[in-house]
DNA sequence: CGCTACCATCCGGATAGGCAGATATGAGGA
DNA sequence: TCCTCATATCTGCCTATCCGGATGGTAGCG
């Protein structure tokens, strides 16, 4: 019963069985894993916003807000669109919001253990 | 068309808006950011595995093993059980399945941008 | 035409996070 | 009790990725 969305909870998620593959899938996610880029998504979901408006929402150096853009749009969490000498950029797919809702619904019940979480290193 | 996990398709994504809360959504996908947790946690989708299997399946260090599977755990992503001396992982929460679910369906459809994004920095 | 606003890319410098190998801890078995 | 196996944690090295600031390109406007 369930179409694509629903997605089974069962056995085997669909994890690529190819190394290259993983780590395709595995990139896709760091693009997810910035504060920064977090905060444009939320931005850029509402309407469409200019760079400068997203350079003034995060208040990061131009430079590095457009890298940052750059980044979402490659990974197809942001659409942009040029018109003269503005960039506008949009949050379309819906599946991003899905992303988002079941990582801020994860991150809900295992906060202390997430802020615990340095990875694999640990940096006293 | 849809149950709980295929979640919003509307605008605002819930992203906190507090700095804080971002860095703990962001450190989460983090933790999904990785192809050898990806590997594991394809592998404790189906049946419980011991440390040792997992070790066995992904090829590294016995340590290094260890300290992703830390990770997961931490993170709620796979769930740990200790029995004697043997430690049992398995991935359980359904939310974790869909979570993979979307993120290969969206690389599926932008593979060669993901692949192209060296997320902000080129190191040629 | 020259000027300025907006956006993309390049350049070092700093830090997080990944890896192997060694070491520490606890449970069973001889 | 002594030994061995299954895990967990610590140490040092290295690459990925972040950042600000400089540089380069292009579109409107006076």
């Amino acid at each position: 019963m369930s179409p694509a969305a629903t997605v089974a909870a069962r056995s085997a998620p669909p994890v690529p069985a190819d190394p290259a593959g993983r780590e395709l899938l595995a990139r896709f996610y760091r693009a997810l894993g910035d504060p920064t880029r977090l905060a444009l998504l939320a931005f850029c979901a509402d309407e469409e916003r200019t760079g400068n408006d997203c350079v003034a929402h995060v208040g990061l150096s131009q430079g590095r807000v457009s890298a940052h853009l750059a980044c979402l749009v490659s990974c197809g969490l942001v659409e942009a669109r040029r018109s003269g000498r503005y960039a506008y950029y949009r949050t379309t797919d819906p599946r991003v919001a899905s992303l988002i809702e079941l990582g801020t619904a994860m991150v809900a019940d295992h906060a202390a253990g997430v802020a615990a979480c340095t990875k694999v290193a640990v940096t006293p």
